[in-house]
Order: C-alpha cells, then sequence, then structure tokens
DNA sequence: AATGAATGAGAGTTCATTCAT
DNA sequence: GATGAATGAACTCTCATTCAT
C-alpha cells in the first residue's frame, strides 16, 4: 500500500488505526470485526480496504507505529546524556510516560505476541529495543557502575519490571507514571536487599 | 458442565484440554478451531461438547488447571522455610522450573490477559499469587531484611521479572531453568548498581 | 417397536410420552431434545430408543394416542342418547372436557398440521371425528331438526368453533369447560342473529 | 436491523420473505435451513444475514407482515358500511379472500402459536383482530340485531369458524373462496337450528 | 433394560474480502 | 474516495442416533 495519500487521506489512515487500537485492546484483535471498525467510524466498508491491504496489514503497522514513536520518545529523553546509568533510568522514566499516553498499544503488544502472524513484528520491535538496553548496560558495567552479570539478560528484567509495573499500577490502577517511575527505578538499581549495615547505599536520588 | 466423569472419561478430558494447550499456545486461541482439537486426537466433534460446553470453557478450565498447578508447585516448594528472602528466592525458583515444564501455559495465559471475557479468570489468579510474595515482602521488610517500599508494588516487580526472563530464556532459547534463575535472583535481590566499595558511587545522581 | 413389555416397561413408555407430550407443547417439538426428554426422567439414552425407535416415532404415538383417547371420551358421552342435536351437543361438550384435562395435546395437534411428516396423521385423525359429527348432523336434517346446509362444512364448522374457544378460553385463560360449552353449544345452535320478532327460538336450554 | 435499504435492497428482502414463507408453510420452520433458503434465490449465505438479524427475526417479519396485510385487507372491505352485522359479514369474506390468496401465511401463524417465541406476535396480532371484532358483535348487540352473550367469545367464535374454514375448504380443497363465505356467514348468523316455523322444534331436550 | 460416551452430518451465524455503482 | 450489497468458506455448536459395556 505504497499509495500516495493527501493529508485528507492521511488523517482517515490515523483515524482508523486509532479506532481500532482502542477496540483491539479493549475486546482482543480477533473478535473485532472490520465491520465494526468501519461503522465506529460511519464509513463504508471500501474505506478500510482502501487504506489496508487487510485487517492483518492494520495490526501490523498499528504495531510498527507504537515500535516507531516509543523509540523516538526515548531517543528524545537520553540525549545529550553520558551517564549510562542515568540514560537506562531516562529510558525507564520515558517507558512508563508513554505508555500511560498510549496505554492501548502496551495491551496490543501483549496479544501480539500470543499470534504467530504477529510475534515476528513484535519479536522485531523487542529486539531492537533490547539492544539499546544492552548498550547502556554493559557500558555501565565497563565503568564498574554496575555489577557485572549477563548484559542481555538484565535488559530482558529491566523490560520485564517495566512492562509489567505499567500494566498494573499506571493501566489498571491509574497511578501517575512518574510515581510509578521512582518506585520501578529505585527496585531496578538497588534491589530488594536492605543494606547489611548502618551504609545505606539507596540514597541517592 | 457437572458431569459424573468413568475414569475413560477423565483421561479424555485432559488430552483435550493438553491438545488444546498446545494448539492455542502455539497458533493463538482464536486460530486454533474446535475441529482441528478433535481432529487431532481423532475423535468426533461431539466429544468436544460432551466434556465441555464451550470452547470459552474449556480455555478457561486450562487457566483455572494452571493456577492450581503452579500454586501448589510454589506451597511445596517452600514448605518448612521460615526466612522470608529464602521464601522469596524458592518461590522465583519455582515458577522458573515450572514454566520451563509448561511452557505452552505461559503463553496462554499473556493471551488471556488480552480478551475481555478470559482477563478476569487471569486477575484472580494474578491477585492470589501477588498477595502470596506481599506477604513474604512484608515479613522481610519488617526483620528489616528488605529494603522498605510499596510490598504490593514490589511483588508486582517479582512477578514481572520472573515471567519475562522464563519467557524469554527459557521457553524462547531453551536456556535451563536453575540457570536462569540463578541470575534472576541475583538481579531481584541486589539490582544493577554495584556495590560502593566505602566510595559510594550510587550517591551521585 | 411391537415389543413385549412389562407391566414396568408400559408405564416407562407412558412416562417417556406424558413428559415428552409437556415439553414439545410447551417449547415445540423441533427445540425439544431427545436428550432434554431423558433428563427430565433422570434415565439414559438407551431407555429412549428401547421404547421408541425414533423421536418421530414418540410423536405419532402421542397423537395416535390422543386420537383414541378423545374418541373414547365422545362415544361414552353420547351413548345411549338417540337426538342427533342432542349428540352433537354433547360431543361438544365431551370435546372441551377432554380438552381441558389434556390441554398439552390439543398444543401438539395444531403443531403437527405444520409439519410434512405428521400432517398425515393429524389428518387421518380428524377425518374419522369429521365423520361422526357429519353422521349426527346429516340425521338432524334429515329430522328437520337443523337447517340444511351441506353436513361436512357445518361438521368442520362446529370442530373449528370448539378447538378456537378450548384453546384461547380453556387453556389460555383457565375458564371452566362447562361455562365455555354453554356458550358454545348456544353460539352453534342459534348464530348470532337476534330473532326477528318477540318469539325467541333459543329458549331451548 | 434498522438498516436504510436501496431499492433493490428492498425487492431482495422481499424475495427472502416470499420464498421463505412458502418454504416454512409446506415443510415447517424447523425443517427449512437458511442455506436451502439461500440455494433457493441462488444468492450467498450472507445475503440472509444482511437482511435479517436471524432466522427467528425473518419468521417473525413474516408474521407481522401478515398482520399489517390482513388488517388493511379487512379495513378497505368495511370501509363506509355502517350495519355492524354487514361489517361482520364483510370482515369474514375480507379473511377468506385474504387467506385463499396467502394460503401459505395461515399455515405459518398456526405453526407460530406452537412456539414460545413467535406465539407472543401471533398473540398480538389475534388480540388486535378480536378487538375489532369485538366492536362490530358489541354494537350489534346493542342496537338489538345479534343475541346478547360475551362479546369477546363471540369473536373468538368468528374467527375459529372462519380459520378452520379456510384451511379446510379453501387451502386444502381448493374450493372458491366466496361458495365457502356464503356458508360460513350462513352458519354463523343463524346458527344450526332450523326455525319454529309456529311449532317450535328446538324446546324439546 | 439401561448407561453414557461417541459419532458426524448439518444447523445457524460470522466475517474478511470483493466489486459494481 | 466511498458505498454497501454480495460472497462463501469457516466457525461454533446441536442433536438424532448408535453401541460397547
Amino acid at each position: 500500500m505504497g499509495r500516495q495519500l493527501t493529508e485528507r487521506g492521511v488523517q482517515r489512515r490515523q483515524q482508523l488505526m486509532d479506532f481500532a487500537t482502542a477496540r483491539f485492546a479493549t475486546q482482543g484483535y480477533h473478535p473485532t470485526s472490520v465491520a465494526e471498525i468501519v461503522e465506529g467510524l460511519g464509513v463504508g466498508k471500501g474505506v478500510f480496504y482502501w487504506y489496508f491491504s487487510s485487517k492483518d496489514e492494520l495490526f501490523a503497522a498499528i504495531l510498527n507505529e507504537a515500535q516507531r514513536d516509543l523509540g523516538a520518545a526515548q531517543a528524545e529523553a537520553t540525549a545529550g546524556v553520558d551517564d549510562p546509568v542515568r540514560r537506562i533510568e531516562l529510558g525507564i522514566r520515558a517507558s512508563l510516560a508513554w505508555s500511560a499516553a498510549n496505554r492501548h498499544v502496551f495491551t496490543l503488544v501483549q496479544f501480539a505476541t500470543t499470534d504467530d502472524r504477529f510475534a515476528r513484528v513484535v519479536a522485531d520491535a523487542q529486539r531492537t529495543a533490547v539492544r539499546n538496553v544492552m548498550r547502556q548496560v554493559r557500558e555501565a558495567m565497563e565503568l564498574g557502575r554496575v555489577r557485572p552479570a549477563d548484559p542481555e539478560l538484565v535488559a530482558h528484567a529491566l523490560l520485564g519490571v517495566t512492562t509489567h509495573l505499567a500494566l498494573e499500577f499506571i493501566h489498571d490502577r491509574g497511578r501517575p507514571a512518574n510515581e510509578v517511575a521512582d518506585a520501578t527505578v529505585a527496585f531496578v538499581l538497588n534491589g530488594l536487599l536492605a543494606p547489611p549495615d548502618g551504609n545505606d547505599n539507596s540514597a541517592d536520588s
């Protein structure tokens, strides 16, 4: 669909994606029909197939847009920051802020991993995200700032915590993103254990 | 379907659940048809509806069984252990071991959260799991073993890390469960930051 | 199914017919499943097919039993009465009384006429009933007691009134059969019109 | 299905209703499948569900259309006539004429009364019809033209005779509607009994 | 006589997609 | 660009009937 769209066309396409995102996230991808989407926008079925060649393609487009969008938000948040630990922290904060503003997409990604056809798209996106985090982690380890460990595993661990807390506390309970971010950052930096003595190494923030 | 089953009936029911679990996990719930399931077992369509009143009910049954099963595995792993930090560690190890042995179910839970009809079942299960973890966390905090924080958030963070690493390293890459468990435990207990070595490098940001 | 039944067998068969009659009448023939019938009696499916070779056969049996039963009731009611007009009246009263006691079967007959497979059974039964009424009507005409007309049409008219009023007033509204019978008899004997003069020819009963 | 239909759409909908009416009347509602209906029209299955949300809805639509249609025929037949007895007569004649032209629908109504889901639709229609007849009957009684009786019961009696004779003589035997109408009118107006000729032969029982 | 698991054709219904207008 | 009627394969589910036990 490398079609050249007019300005109005670009808006229509975005309308379709936004509406579909909300519905897919609420009811699931399969239970949401193309008919439902076009009815929700008050347009005919032809409109849908003018902008997307299939329902699958629409979903892939949503996923890709989300990936680009989140990536851009993280890049912007960490621009000009050198300290890798600080970059990690800012990345987490950016992820949580973005997730708060795009809650529906988050659910969609969750679903995408459970369907063969879309798993690849998500896997690609995640691989990119992990690579970015890994780079910071590795650098921080080299500087002795971060405890030595498998950087890839650590990167995935960071992703897991962040994703899960976003879903539970920001989406489901509506807690403020920056509050959740504080707790998340504290957890991933210091872990569970209290310092063994009176020297509190968590007194950073 | 409070039907009284013969021994053969119990086996048939389990066959259906096992086969369906594998298919649902591989292809997704919706793309897997009832026809496919009964064909896979070489039985007629009526058999399915003799044991389950609907495809949805089958899925809910799979989810509930998984919940019971994992709960039992964790209870067994932590039986007789008093130290709450150790209980947390053993709970993580039990989860990862169980996940390695039941990889398909894990994917299913992932999907279930994305569909209104099943989200409730999973949410119930997760709530129970979180309550268990929270209890240990709170106790550990009272003993001064664990850094003070919101116990609920910490419990969810633990769940997030564990789930995510299980999926990525055990399921997707086939790494041994105990190896992943070592890394997971290290991460959650100590966090990212390197110890200060007298020189407190965590107090800089 | 010319099977020789034990006394208990005869009762079982009757139980099945009675239960099925009620269900068929309430929900319709097709929407009532064999499973529902046997469950209602708390027996297995084999029982059903021991006594009836098919669901259709059961229905036909119910219809035939009803026909025999109603015929017997009418015969008994008119036994020993010579006056044909009086026999007609007593026949109507017997029909309404029987209908009050067997409301379900009445509905079934209604349905049977709408399905090719059963229409024949009902048509046979109705033909017999009409023949009986016609005989009285014809005799009454020959005696000059009844206005000359096509006896067959008159017989059907009597059936129509009686059936319809039974359904509406006795079944649906629960009015006493003998009260409805009085009104029915008055209607069919005298018609709608008031006598032209002061000589009231309805002063018969 | 408050869908706005094009002219072509209106025709398609009517085709479906007409074809289904014929099939339902001949074979019964349940034994007629949606597949059979669309095949009979040479269209795809989707067409059916474009115009009707279910098979049940189609049936209800047929019933409602019939009610409107018959009501209109009766209203037209009695327009401008003042004498209530004459209006009753004309109503009967109109019913029989309409029934001759719409024999299939008549059978459907018969069936509808035997199924809980449709009974209500028919009951509503019948209630309206009865109310109309009752009004004439009551008026005729007040004028002394009709013998005093329960007007509602009389109205139902008229309906019963008319319906039954239409089914038997017009539909099943193909007799001309006006011939059957003459006999029907004579029966309901005068009843069975011969006039007394001064010699009151109705006072003997 | 009786049970209940099993069969499998076929029912009603949905829905991604196409296409004449 | 847009409409909405049409397609038809595929889906979930039902049910009369059979049969090993």
